[in-house]
DNA sequence: ATATGTGCAAATCTTTTGCAAATTC
DNA sequence: GAATTTGCAAAAGATTTGCACATAT
């Protein structure tokens, strides 16, 4: 069974005190079922088309729960675009996010080598490792190939 | 002799063609002499005990332009203090911040293994790498071993 | 029934911009 | 002298907050 589909980001909020509200719910579900990293504004605008009544608010401080509980990263992708955030599901292998400045295309990549350094940091500190960012911005392939629309 | 002097980074500024003012070079010398990680408003802070006519809207402009030339790099420390950006020179060798979720401690760390999965990121991604952010959330060893005042 | 959570609107915080005046080359 | 840069003030963008009302358990 995956750990990461909605109803068990759902339960999840539950079982740690808060209660499910109608909102929390399509807020989970469209975070997670959008294959994108959302931003609050579109996280907003997407659960909207599936219960119109929810507000501003509401999205922030449902990201600030999950944020908490660590159910979910937050990105800045370079900030390519705005100083706003962004957000996806935490996964079970960590990965990072190259942003290329060129033509704006945001790119994953997740290695062994990304682990052991996440290791390696958490033994040679002694620090207890909850969140890791690792955000590269440059130029990515096609762009170096050849000149790409923006 | 150091890359990384004020004065270097001022001549850097201005053979790409931007000229030095009194203010870009206050704020240069200001960001490079203060060992810490500086957001906007702090720096602006210490930029007026030189010089008391220096405005915000200028600090930006001047780290624009620093950020562009990828001269400094840009953090958020986990935005453990709000929403802003801090800078700080960029150094030879890549570093990572690791910031306490109890304390508010920023650890720095750079280890070969950083540096070698930077390469691999570049080679695995036919991607050129311009900026690196790594960046640790969690508990630092002080607090894990005790209670700390935060 | 009661604690929790929501929507609304206003506030806050950080960063950006237009423009006339000042500065640098 | 011409182009760039600054300070000011206002705008913009993202996020947070106070409070009366609604909802979940």
């Amino acid at each position: 069974m995956n750990s990461a589909t909605p109803k068990n980001l759902i339960r999840q909020v539950a079982s740690q005190g808060f209660r499910l509200t109608r909102q929390r719910r399509v807020l989970i579900e469209t975070l997670q079922e959008s294959g994108e990293h959302l931003d609050a504004a579109k996280l907003l605008e997407l659960a909207r088309e599936r219960d119109p009544a929810i507000d501003r608010a509401t999205v922030y401080r449902t990201l600030e729960i999950l944020k908490k509980l660590r159910l979910i990263d937050e990105l800045d992708l370079m900030h390519l675009n705005g100083e706003k955030h962004y957000f996806e599901p935490k996964r079970k292998r960590g990965h990072c996010h190259l942003a290329c400045f060129r033509c704006g295309a945001i790119l994953e990549y997740s290695s062994p080598g990304f682990e052991a350094l996440k290791a390696e940091i958490a033994r040679e500190n002694s620090f207890q490792v909850e969140v890791v960012r690792l955000e590269v911005g440059g130029v990515c392939g096609r762009c170096r190939r050849g000149p790409t629309a923006p």
